[in-house]
RNA sequence: GUCCCCAUCGUCUAGUCAGGUCCAGGACAUCGGCCUUUCACGCCGACAACACCGGUUCAAAUCCGGUUGGGGACGCCA
């Protein structure tokens, strides 16, 4: 069998949003599966809206998600020459024709059309023009496109698909479509194919919003003498109305970088990613790398299209709950050193991070993860809600700051007399620490909890957080003696 | 409007090709409980779906036809 070769082909009008990296991620696994190649091809021949931003923004995002092509990136514009090449091929060979009709002409045509509900298309004006007719318009200096001339049969056009299966559509339903413009640039349905061609691509993942490409295509191929590829075309994410999601409808929450900056391990975005319109046919949810190239397969993409259930304006569920759920789960059952290495980056972000964190305080920094990650969602979880743990400015939360400290207006006095009873302390340990504690509230006639979740709220500014005495360690002594004696400052 | 595709819990889905083991399984979300002198995690439980109509069959979520619904495409964009 000859080696399997795929390619992403992204178009630089704008960041990767989650449907491109989707598609990304379902030609990598099938070419991880298959031990073949990805192929990352940039198309750029809308030189209208391509950028250089958009190009880098497109690279760093799959580079942060983790996939990685063998070959490219290849700029389509830089073989405008072989697409030219195929195009004058075909006209030579009368696969094409010169359309001298304008746009003003085809856009009257098209309302016509509409207007008397018939099938919009091109009706062929120019598809029988004489030799001497082209020549005529030709020198008159007139414009022209180059249309693909769609053979003339009875029956079915189509293709086997590989999720959806056969596909085909009548040949009176396809009309002669544009392949090089009159400024003498070729079209995506043209340089796509060619570029398949010339790069070797066996198998075309790609979405169902491509299917009436495909089955023009499939005449391309047929036109230039060349096999066709295997093709499977993915179910289409669709928002919470159902309309497919766009970079201009949805914004940034279907931009790759916002899941980045809203700290999402990688890994668990392309795990919720494959769960959108395929499945392992088992129970199995949760992936690693290896078990998702072995477990995948084009047959169980599902058909039917899948609603990225998104939620704006909730707090904790920013984005589809089970994307979160997702994360939260890689997020406490990782190794704790790629935790680590993650969690760097967000504290270097916010100038919370310390030198020491990697030396000799390593053990202290991921012994502070370990012990708090078991309630984040997050990555960025760790230098907002665990802000305490790097930083004395850390907020001190409203509900807590209520309900914990104010409404023992006492604590004003006790949380001073507790830091200095943990000040003299021989040893400050857990132990130790839990029986002082409990030892106050005994004799100011109060139950324990009143003490500890006061300490709690001023200590680490939370409601929540790991048992107290855990995190009076991992805070050390001075920090919680100096946090305890300030409590004042909380009851302005 | 025309063509193409699709249709199982709120969401992601298993089951459909090889009809019976499915009064439909899992996950997320939600709700309840256990655990925890915090909150989570974890564990246990509950709620919740075969779009509709007809046909084939002893038997249909599964096969066939239709209806309805949804999506996509209809560019000198990609």
């Amino acid at each position: 069998m000859t080696e399997t070769r795929l390619r992403f082909p992204p178009s630089p009008t704008g960041y990767l949003h989650i449907g491109g990296a989707r598609t990304a991620l379902f030609n990598w696994l099938y070419a991880k599966k298959t031990g073949g190649k990805l192929i990352l091809r940039i198309e750029d021949t809308d030189t209208e809206r391509s950028t250089q931003d958009s190009i880098q923004g497109i690279l760093d995002g799959l580079e942060w998600l983790g996939i990685d092509w063998d070959e490219g990136p290849y700029f389509q514009t830089e073989y405008s020459h072989d697409h030219l090449a195929a195009a004058n091929r075909m006209l030579a060979e009368s696969h094409a024709y010169k359309c001298f009709c304008t746009k003003e002409e085809l856009e009257a045509r098209k309302e016509a059309a509409m207007a008397a509900k018939q099938v919009v298309g091109y009706d062929g004006t120019c598809r029988n023009l004489s030799p001497e007719q082209v020549t005529e318009k030709e020198s008159a200096g007139s414009p022209f496109v180059l249309r693909f001339k769609v053979p003339e049969r009875s029956g079915m056009l189509g293709y086997d698909d590989k999720v959806l299966g056969r596909i085909e559509i009548n040949y009176k339903e396809v009309d002669d479509f544009v392949i090089v413009r009159s400024n003498g640039t070729p079209l995506y349905l043209l340089c796509n194919v060619v570029d398949d061609i010339r790069d070797r691509i066996s198998h075309v993942i790609r979405g169902q919003d491509h299917m009436t490409n495909t089955t023009r295509q499939v005449l391309l191929y047929e036109a230039l003498g060349a096999p066709l590829p295997v093709f499977a075309h993915m179910p289409l994410t669709l928002d919470l109305k159902k309309a497919k999601i766009s970079k201009r409808k949805h914004g940034e929450i279907v931009a790759v970088h916002f899941y980045q900056e809203h700290g999402f391990i990688p890994w668990a975005l392309c795990n919720f990613l494959a769960l959108l319109g395929w499945s392992p046919g088992d129970d199995r949810e949760i992936f690693s790398r290896e078990e998702l190239i072995e477990a995948f397969s084009l047959e169980r993409i599902n058909k039917a299209n899948s609603i990225f259930n998104y939620r704006l304006g909730d707090e904790k569920f920013f984005t589809d709950p089970k994307a979160i759920a997702i994360n939260e789960h890689y997020l406490r059952t990782m190794d704790i050193g790629e935790i680590g290495d993650m969690v760097q980056k967000v504290l270097e972000k916010e100038g919370l991070w310390d030198l020491s964190y990697a030396g000799e305080r390593k053990d202290w920094y991921l012994h502070t993860l370990d012990l708090t990650r078991d309630r984040f969602h997050t990555l960025n979880d760790f230098a907002t809600l665990g802000r305490a743990y790097f930083a004395d400015d850390f907020q001190v939360e409203k509900k807590p700051l209520e309900k914990n400290l104010l409404k023992f207006p006492e604590l004003k006095e006790w949380l001073p007399q507790l830091a200095d009873r943990y000040q003299t302390l021989d040893l400050f340990t857990a132990e130790e620490t839990e029986r002082v504690a409990k030892e106050l509230a005994d004799e100011k006639g109060v139950k324990p909890g009143v003490i500890i979740n006061g300490m709690r709220t001023v200590v680490t500014g939370q409601l929540a957080g790991p048992s107290m005495y855990d995190i009076l360690m991992v805070l050390g002594r001075e920090k919680v003696v100096q946090r305890l004696r300030d409590v004042s400052r909380l009851f302005q």
